[in-house]
DNA sequence: GCATGATGATCAGCATCGCTGATCATCCGC
DNA sequence: GCGGATGATCAGCGATGCTGATCATCATGC
């Protein structure tokens, strides 16, 4: 699921308790894609939020512990630049990750106007921690869709996505 | 497009340019559905508030327009189940909205708690000009896919939004 | 070398949005 | 009628995004 999207992300959202009732979307609004997206992520960001809330985990950490996880230390530049997260919103992300010893910075040998992010191994559990529960969500939201399907799907969102 | 997302939608985001150089999404996080919609809903509100505000249309205003249209008058409480929109938010659009005289708060004939929210010529206007945005956009978006692609997809954002 | 412009990080301040919890008026079922 | 639901509102807080400025440092051209 959405392991972290800070950013278009970490967005308050109303949390649809899941059980609740929830009336259908009207469909001269379904009509749009635009529209669609933006109640697909509504949806799907509040589901992630809750899930990682029951393991005292923050959404928007998640992201950026996979990136560098994944990548290994970079600039926070770098790491808005994969994230389409803007500069100033990322050193408050590394401000937080920091507090809570998910990441820390290092002075950048080349660079000294720079520092790298680095995950620490208290942000290597919670990312594993975070990890699971975006792959079971991941594996229940397609499930009526076959393999074709999802691929047209993940080609849409990538197109979507620019 | 994505005529209207108060809510999920009205969250201020960064503006991608559209023409800046975009570096494409890390795959360590595209193989999560709710990234890509994430970052898809990113890029496509962005579309639309850039093209929004060249009218001097805020966003918000959209989604509740077009369901004033579509319905006729209703209280705020049915709008924000209609576009899952939190009711004390909803009290903050229908007062944007009255102030630009685009809707306005009757007397409900039945119930005097409620209001009934309806648009006004001003608002059918701004609507038509807003649709208009959307038509084109829609029509941009997936320009590459075919008609069984799109149902597929429509689909999925479907069962992703509830 | 050195001046100049670009770049990395940060901050203050503002705007938007969502939510909690309270209040008040009104409706509805018993 | 009475008590519990419901509609609208508000204050206050928290999270996010952005602008524009600052400061240090890098890199380029001369």
């Amino acid at each position: 699921m959405l392991i972290i999207m800070p950013s278009a992300a970490c967005v308050p959202m109303p949390l649809l308790p899941l059980g609740a009732p929830v009336e259908p979307l009207p469909e001269c609004l379904t009509r749009y894609t635009g529209f669609l997206v933006a109640k697909a992520h509504q949806r799907l960001f509040s589901i992630f939020a809750e899930e990682c809330r029951k393991h005292a985990v923050e959404v928007p950490h998640a992201g950026i512990l996979h990136l560098l996880q994944e990548f290994g230390p970079m600039s926070q530049q770098e790491l808005g630049r994969k994230l389409r997260i803007d500069r100033t919103t990322m050193v408050k992300f590394i401000d937080a990750l920091e507090k809570h010893k998910l990441a820390r910075r290092k002075n950048h040998p080349q660079d000294r106007r720079a520092y790298l992010v680095e995950i620490t191994d208290a942000g290597g559990k919670v990312l594993t921690t975070v990890s699971k529960i975006a792959e079971r969500m991941e594996a229940e939201l397609l499930v009526r869709f076959t393999e074709p399907e999802r691929r047209i799907i993940r080609r849409a969102l990538l197109t979507l996505a620019g």
